[in-house]
DNA sequence: GGGCGCATACTAATTAATTAGTATTAACGA
DNA sequence: TCGTTAATACTAATTAATTAGTATGCGCCC
């Protein structure tokens, strides 16, 4: 039996990232934005955005027409609490393996190399 | 319907990390270390033992009296892909803002932030 | 040999999320 | 008003992973 998720699945995210781009979006909106990169019927994206709503990620607007889904959380909050439970799931909680998981990979440039160099001097920021 | 998933599941991770811990494995030490933690069922263990055999993370050797369970990538290597799915799957691919928002929580000391200062500065290691 | 415990093969049920269709109502434009 | 399109409510089916039981075979010990 499938457990359930603690924070936002495949697809709930998809939606999500959708909605959080636009700041609130109908199903139209999102279908069509949706629909441009795979096939996917518009029901489905109102049940998705349904589930959203009763998981309390999404609120129900009244619109002109359809109604208008809005996020209940900022897209940075969301996130940090996905990347803390993949922390605690694969790397109970220490992010220390992460870091250095991320640093050891190419692919930073040399201003975002700099950037952190400077989040890392910041003591106790 | 449950997408099938690009890496290891939840409970596929927590039986991998008994297995990668001691190297090897029977059915019976799988389950005698995670019902110190959980109720669980011996064959549950075993069903999921053999799924993981079918997937391709475990390989069976013929053991004394029991079937021995061995990796087949090491730990590293598995939990770099995981991380390269969720950077993929949060962040659209780029590593930055994770790392950044790994370098903003609390929790790193004074020690490991020299050693990823030092990680930081090496050009293209 | 027999009883007991363990290992293995097989089978079945459950779950949450995902996919999407149908029926009905509402809105829009001619 | 009517026809068409869009929105909403509701319903149903599917899926992969998860949980675990049953039946049988094997090993060990008395």
């Amino acid at each position: 039996m499938r457990p359930k998720s603690d924070t936002l699945t495949g697809q709930e995210l998809e939606l999500m990232k959708v909605i959080w781009r636009t700041g609130r979006a109908t199903v139209r909106e999102v279908y069509e934005d949706l629909k441009t990169r795979r096939t996917i019927a518009y029901t489905s994206v109102q049940t998705m955005m349904n589930v959203l709503e009763s998981k309390g990620h999404l609120r129900k607007e009244p619109g002109d027409r359809a109604q208008t889904y809005v996020p209940v959380r900022p897209q940075q909050t969301v996130v940090r609490s996905m990347v803390r439970e993949f922390v605690d799931r694969v790397f109970d909680g220490s992010a220390r393996p992460l870091l250095v998981h991320l640093l050891k990979e190419k692919g930073l440039t040399a201003a975002e190399r700099k950037e952190l160099q400077k989040l890392l001097d910041k003591e106790g920021e």
